[in-house]
Formats: C-alpha cells, structure tokens, sequence
DNA sequence: CATTTAATTGACCTATGGGTCAGTAATCTG
DNA sequence: CAGATTACTGACCCATAGGTCAATTAAATG
C-alpha cells in the first residue's frame, strides 16, 4: 500500500513540476519520507515516473472507452472524443504542462518515447477510426491528422498560456474544425 | 569577433541539443575554447541563450517582412506567411525540437518567457491583420487562433515524429484549413 | 519471546552544470 | 621597450539529483 501511496504523491509532483521536475526528494516530501524509501518500492526514477505514466495513460483509456462508446453514431462518437479531450478537470495548465514535459524530454530518454508514441498514436487512429465509416478511408486519414494536430496544438497554448484559452473556447475550435473538414466533401 | 563565432556556435548546440542541453562547455568545445572563456563573453548562460533567441527571432522577423510584404494580395499573403512557417529548411526537427525545449521550460524561466511570448503573438497577430481585410475583425481571430493552433501542433508533431511529416504536408495541410474556414463565410 | 524479514533512514558517492577567481599569455598603446 | 588592458585557462566552489549501502528500527512469524 505505500507503493501506491507513492505513486500517487508521484503523480501530484509530476502534474505540478513536470518529468523533470518530479525528483525523489519533492516526492519523498509530499508523502513524509526520505529520498532512500522512494528507492526502496521503486528501484529508479524512471520505474517511478513508468508508473506514473502508465497510470495515467490506463485512465484516460479507460475514460475514452466509457466516454466515447457510449454514444451510437459516429458523430456523437467524435463529439464525444473531442469533449473528453477538453473536459475542464483533463484540461488544465498542469496536465498541459506536464505532458509537454514529457513531450520535449522524450528524445533522449527511451522510457518516455513510448508512452508519447502510444498517446499521440491513440488519439489520431481513434479519430480515424471514428471518422471511416462518415468519409471513408482515404479522406478520413487527413482529418484526422488535422484535427490531431489543431487538438495538440491547442494543449500546447493551454500549456503556455493558461488563462487566454477556456477549454469550452478550445473545444469549440475543435468541433468546428472537425465540422469544416467533414462540410467539404 | 569572438562573441559573434561564439553566438553562432551557441546556435549550433542550441540546434541540436534545445535550450537545456546547450551547456556552456558543449558551446566553448565547439569553439575549441573553454568554459570560462564563453563566460568571459557572455557573463551567464542566460545572456547567451539570449543572444541565440533574439537572432533567431531578428531572422524570422525578417524572412516573415521580406516573404509576406513581397505579395500584393490578402490571400497570398497568408499563402505566404503558412510557407514560411514550414520552409524546409526551418521546418526541421532541430529547430522543432528546440523551440519545442524553449516551450517547455520556459515556465520557470522569466527570460525565455518573454520570446516565446513573442513568437507566439506575432504569428497571430499577423494571421489576424491579414485576414482581417478578407473576413473582417470578428470573425478574423476565430480563424487565426484555429491556424496558428494547428501550425503549433504541426510544428510538435515534426519535434517528436521526424519522419512522417512532411514540410510540404504539412503546409498543404494548414493551407488546406485557411481555404475551408474561408469558404465558411 | 526470539528470530527472521521488511521498512526506513541518512550518510556518502558520482556526475553535471553554472559560476568565480587568480594567474598567465597575448596584444595594444604611450 | 614598458606598462596597461584584454584574452584565456584551469582549478575550484556550490548546488542539484540520482543512486548505493550499511545500519537501525519496526513488524511479522514460528
């Protein structure tokens, strides 16, 4: 049970200080601890931070399961992946700033490309996915990545810039994108 | 002298290693120097990253003043504004990645902040002026917001998948979005 | 209760990286 | 040529951060 308990103070420190950031001291701290404890249920930073991506990433498919099937028709189906990937409490400077962590540290550290591959791969062949059966194979790649990319962009200025985007102003960018592409064919 | 051979090497590691990884005894190894020399030209490392980021933003200003005032038109203006964002040569994975590390650390940086601040609003603002006489004021910042976003995300994707984006697909892509927010109105 | 097993700590090691400084070599200048 | 300024170096300091390890304490178990 402390192991879960430290994997939770490692996802608060993660949120708030980003990959780089979340060092075995902070995290130690936020659970009353010492640096040697942390060593002692996770035998590295990186197993840690594993975790704590890998804990991240199960929720959020877990949610887009949920979320996502829901609904019968392919459009609510994308309405929906839009409105998750906006949901005010997902959103946040701190989730935006986290991942763009993780994001520019990936190159040089193995462990993190994976879980950036997975999420950005996700995100598109679900769009994909969603958009097939609307316009077809060959169109629906391009939106999809058009839309992946306005989405990331928008977490980006999320990141950046937490208070000039609401996430109902991004969303609505989103959606409007998505209904544009699908307007011109 | 000196301090110009040593900008230009700055920018090279800058280049290649982002904000965090351009050291100063990887700047002064460049050079065939030593750290303490680099420190003799530019008295921190702050200075230096400042001297590499305002160069690049003096070129780009220039390139962005040279390439879009060459057009007489609205429309080829903002053709050519997108082209510039994704000229080949600048539409790199070093460059991407490194603007990307300047993104991301920024934060906690007041320097760094402040150009990334400027980049960011300069994009759109000059999205903006040139949609302005096409669309009018209202309806140009919805547009230009979705854009700049979209070129953002495009600009993220090149930073951590260098291969399977394109310069030219990508800028076919963000053409491609102008053309159907244009034709919604 | 005693012995083993797990939990916990803090001291310590190493590496990195920014920055300081005194001393030395080179170069300009009267 | 002499003296002053400038260029340059390497040794050193300090802080951070990950990781090791032996010793100590707590807990479980026969």
């Amino acid at each position: 049970m402390r192991r879960e308990e430290l994997a939770q103070a490692a996802l608060e420190v993660f949120l708030t200080h980003g990959a780089e950031g979340m060092t075995l001291e902070r995290v130690a701290k936020v659970v009353g601890s010492s640096k040697g404890t942390v060593l002692h249920y996770y035998h590295s930073k990186e197993a840690l931070l594993d975790r704590v991506l890998r804990d991240i990433l199960r929720v959020l498919g877990h949610e887009a399961r949920r979320s996502v099937g829901g609904h019968p028709t392919a459009q609510q189906k994308l309405g929906a992946q839009i409105a998750l990937c906006f949901r005010p409490e997902l959103f946040t400077p701190d989730y935006a700033r986290a991942w763009l962590s993780v994001v520019s540290k990936s190159p040089e550290t193995k462990g993190l490309d994976r879980y950036r591959r997975l999420m950005a791969r996700r995100l598109r062949s679900n769009l994909r996915a969603q958009l097939r059966p609307l316009v077809g194979a060959t169109e629906a790649r391009p939106i999809a990545e058009s839309l992946a990319a306005l989405i990331d962009g928008l977490w980006l200025r999320r990141a950046v810039d937490p208070v000039s985007l609401s996430p109902e102003r991004a969303a609505a960018l989103a959606q409007t994108h998505l209904e544009e592409s699908l307007a011109f064919l």
